[in-house]
DNA sequence: ACAATCTATTTTACTAGTAAAATAGATATG
DNA sequence: CATATCTATTTTACTAGTAAAATAGATTGT
């Protein structure tokens, strides 16, 4: 690419709209803004936070019409992937919410007959999380739309690419999870 | 890699902890609880969502010193970055939050000193946000901090991975925003 | 010009999530 | 074998975010 090129593809960036996605233009705005600094890193996190804003409103707004929050959601699908019931302690790990948040949700998932409380025989203070039939069949009857929107969010990559993203993300999520 | 090798693999990541990262936990959850769901694209979606989740939960710890959440962060960062006055709904769209979030967000950091409300001369409905020069200071004495934390998360890959990470989430990403 | 309609922002009334205190059961120590 | 300390969960009191209504200014059609 020419000096000529670069200058006509900057200009039709600036003033033609359509410079890429979200993150292109944020990295533009700071170009000019902040010459001096070095943003690159916003191609990579920019994108993780900006898609994984995306995907966690659509999926919200995939599951109003079965009248349950994502994070009720979420506390299902950790439930039925598990094969065990689980302590409250152990949704709250795998949920990334607070101990407080998954009491709450646990309420209103019992008391809609989705999931039930049981004692520990082993330890008094521990709940116990199991679901109900009722809510595997939820999981059952929904879990799968979920996951064939996300192979249609994935379609414009080949297998090969989403192996490569797939491997480099791991990456990514041990160095950010061995801190914490 | 013969049979021994994946039955050994498959031994030791069930049985000796450590399976990677948390995906590779729930992916093994799901093969086992329901074989016969194709969970793969978890590998990416899952990925990005649990990151997106950490890296917001450590911006929120690194800014509470400064008494001043991720969403008004944003803000001040959409501002500066842009190089202009703002109306509040371009505000809106590009912070992924409503419209009544971007009111809120502006009247704590408008009382802070952190920006300032101009009317708009062509429109009267118009509210347009500036950064004061205390708004700049802030962002120029902290974004430099994200940004270095960000490239800290990524120095396990090569530049060229991370080029390829960053071209292969652009391509998500702009799959995921034609869908609005 | 003037009602009807549209649009940008704010206000209101509400839900989700949290930190810290409270509760209750387990464990350790003298 | 108490009693002090630790741990798991719940409750309380609060903050952040939102949808929908309210407000106020712009536009359109006649």
């Amino acid at each position: 690419m020419n000096y000529v090129s670069v200058v006509s593809r900057l200009v039709t960036m600036e003033n033609f709209a359509a410079p890429g996605d979200f993150v292109d233009a944020a990295r533009q705005g700071w170009a000019k803004a902040r010459p001096e600094l070095d943003v690159s890193s916003i191609e990579v996190m920019g994108r993780i936070t900006r898609i994984g804003a995306l995907v966690t409103q659509r999926v919200e707004h995939d599951l109003a019409p079965e009248d349950i929050t994502r994070a009720e959601f979420d506390l299902l699908c950790t439930l039925a992937r598990s094969g065990r019931p689980l302590r409250a302690s152990e949704v709250t790990a795998a949920t990334m919410l607070s101990g407080a948040s998954t009491t709450k949700n646990a309420d209103r998932l019992a008391r809609r007959g989705l999931i039930e409380r049981l004692p520990s025989e082993r330890d008094g203070r521990v709940v116990l999380l199991q679901l109900t039939a009722d809510g595997h069949a939820l999981v059952d009857r929904t879990f799968p739309n979920f996951l064939a929107r996300d192979q249609e969010l994935l379609s414009g990559l080949t297998a090969r690419e989403q192996a490569a993203l797939a491997e480099l993300l791991r990456k990514v999520a041990m160095n950010l999870e061995v801190r914490h």
